[in-house]
RNA sequence: GACCCUAUGGUCUAGCGGUUAGGACACCUCCCUUUCACGGAGGUAGCCCGGGUUCGAUUCCCGGUAGGGUCGCCA
């Protein structure tokens, strides 16, 4: 039988990278072994449900390119899905539920307590058998033991979420649950409840957690907990997934950089770490700027545009060719897209502000004539392309005798107003002749008297 | 408080009784170079502690310590 593996998540309103994590992790499972891979929102909390908050999941999956077999096409707890084993959103399920515990309260093993249904939970330890930690032993703790009993059902009707999921890992036939650790311990509840239906409970993993830099839980508000950050900040899918990988597993033969492709094939649950990773976000700036650098130029272009307009530099007035030839310089430059506004923004506006710091060593007294002599070359040049402009450059230097590096830095930063950039050249290249021309003229004026 | 999980450089990891403990990120040095980035060559840095088992433990067992998790009418 092909496994069946599900990601659950609850729409708070955020996709936790940890959740993507586990995502990813069940979706490499069902790719890896030919299964079938559930989405199932536990939407039973109306209070912090919405369809903005389901939509999010959605987005976020769906960029990093993990989709699922069956469950919701769209963020409508009503709307159309996928599967045959559905509804796929808890808020539709309440029939299955109360089926459920009406059955349980027939054969006397859950019992209404104070308006709430409960569970007539063993007292016995309960051995979880899982896939990554080994054979767990879960005895009561203290606290159980004064009432190990739990509520299935709260006094307002609602049914609590290990009831729930339980009831749907069982109908949906979920064989494989893949988890965060922090469900390990709650495990011991739910294979009594699956034991209690007559049924044996699915096979578990549990994966460990994500922490944060400093070995605290990484939670809602920490920086970089939430996925969208990394779409919104122009990172790339494939390096978020292949960093999201390194963590609890790992790829061997020395492997760091690996195409999704390649996990699934070397991906399997006994392989995975026991212990949490803490988020490295430099590592991950690292791929990131492993695949940005060998984007296809099309999509780099496709990319940087969309990060420009999200940033509010408007390019849609400019010449496309002029744009597109801005965008190429800056391809193998910058690692994330959200730098280009910063790197590459000279090009899109007249008014340039001059680094301060880089001002202070550049726009001294005696460059001030070499500007000029740059200026002077430039004005002579018949083809204002990048061969020209460095011989010109470099012309200009042996007769200044100076290095060409005493003209360069002061051009770049009459030009861009940074001291950093695209190659030079390259750049006054496509900023044309008249920009460049008016641009060095501007910072001759901005000189020191 | 009880119970559970975990422990290789700062970080992610390879290792599964005998290795000069390997790789990657980060960091440092040098080279390349129009800046930056890239690339290349080096470098600093690690098996949590204590007992066992064994001819021999990073590796197996026990204890401690530390970190994490769970014990809700939250999910």
């Amino acid at each position: 039988m092909k496994p069946r593996v599900r990601f659950a998540p609850s729409p708070t309103g955020y996709l936790h990278i940890g959740g993507a994590r586990t995502a990813l992790f069940n979706w490499l499972y069902a790719r890896h072994t030919g299964g079938t891979l559930v989405l199932r929102i536990e939407d039973t909390d109306a209070a912090r449900n919405s369809q903005e908050a389901v939509d999010v999941i959605l987005k976020g999956l769906r960029w990093l390119g993990l989709d699922w077999d069956e469950g919701p096409l769209t963020a409508d707890a009503t709307g159309p899905c996928k599967g045959d084993r559905g509804p796929y959103f808890q808020s539709q399920r309440k029939s299955h539920y109360t089926a459920r515990v009406e059955d349980l309260l027939a054969r006397g093993l859950a019992y209404e307590h104070e308006g709430a249904i409960k569970f007539k939970m063993t007292r016995e330890p309960i051995t979880i058998p899982d896939l990554v930690v080994g054979d767990v032993v879960r005895p009561l703790t203290d606290r159980e033991q004064l009432d190990p009993d739990w509520v299935l059902v709260r006094s307002d009707g609602q049914p609590v979420f290990h009831f729930v999921n339980v009831v749907d890992d069982l109908e949906m036939g979920i064989t494989h649950v893949i988890r965060g650790e922090d469900h390990l311990s709650n495990t011991a509840k739910h294979i009594a409840l699956f034991r209690a239906f007559g049924v044996e409970p699915p096979r578990y993993a549990h994966i460990p957690l994500i922490l944060n830099g400093d070995g605290s839980k990484m939670s809602k508000r920490d920086k970089g907990a939430s996925l969208t950050t990394y779409l919104d900040e122009g990172f790339l899918p494939e390096a978020v997934d292949n960093y999201l990988c390194l963590l609890g597993w790992s790829p061997k033969d020395n492997l760091e950089k690996i195409p999704l492709s390649e996990v699934v094939e070397r991906f399997d649950l006994p392989q995975i770490l026991r212990h949490n990773a803490k988020f490295d976000f430099e590592k991950l700036l690292w791929l990131q700027g492993e695949y940005c650098r060998e984007l296809a130029p099309e999509r780099f272009h496709e990319l940087a545009v969309h990060a420009l307009t999200h940033e509010g530099v408007d390019i849609h007035a400019l010449d496309a060719n002029y744009v597109q030839a801005a965008l190429a310089t800056c391809r193998g430059k910058i690692k994330t897209f959200a730098e280009l506004p910063a790197y590459a923004g000279f090009y899109f506006r007249e008014d340039i502000a001059y680094d301060p710091e880089a001002a202070t060593k550049a726009f001294i007294p005696e460059n001030k004539p070499r500007l000029e002599k740059v200026r002077d070359a430039f004005d002579a040049l018949a083809a204002f392309d990048a061969a020209g402009i460095e011989a010109a450059l470099k012309a200009t230097a042996v007769g200044l005798g100076v290095k060409v590096g005493a003209l360069i830095h002061p051009t770049r930063l009459a030009v861009t107003g940074h001291p950093h950039g695209p190659s030079l050249y390259h750049l006054l290249e496509v900023l044309g002749k008249d920009r460049v021309r008016h641009r060095i003229e501007k910072a001759l004026g901005s000189f020191p008297a």
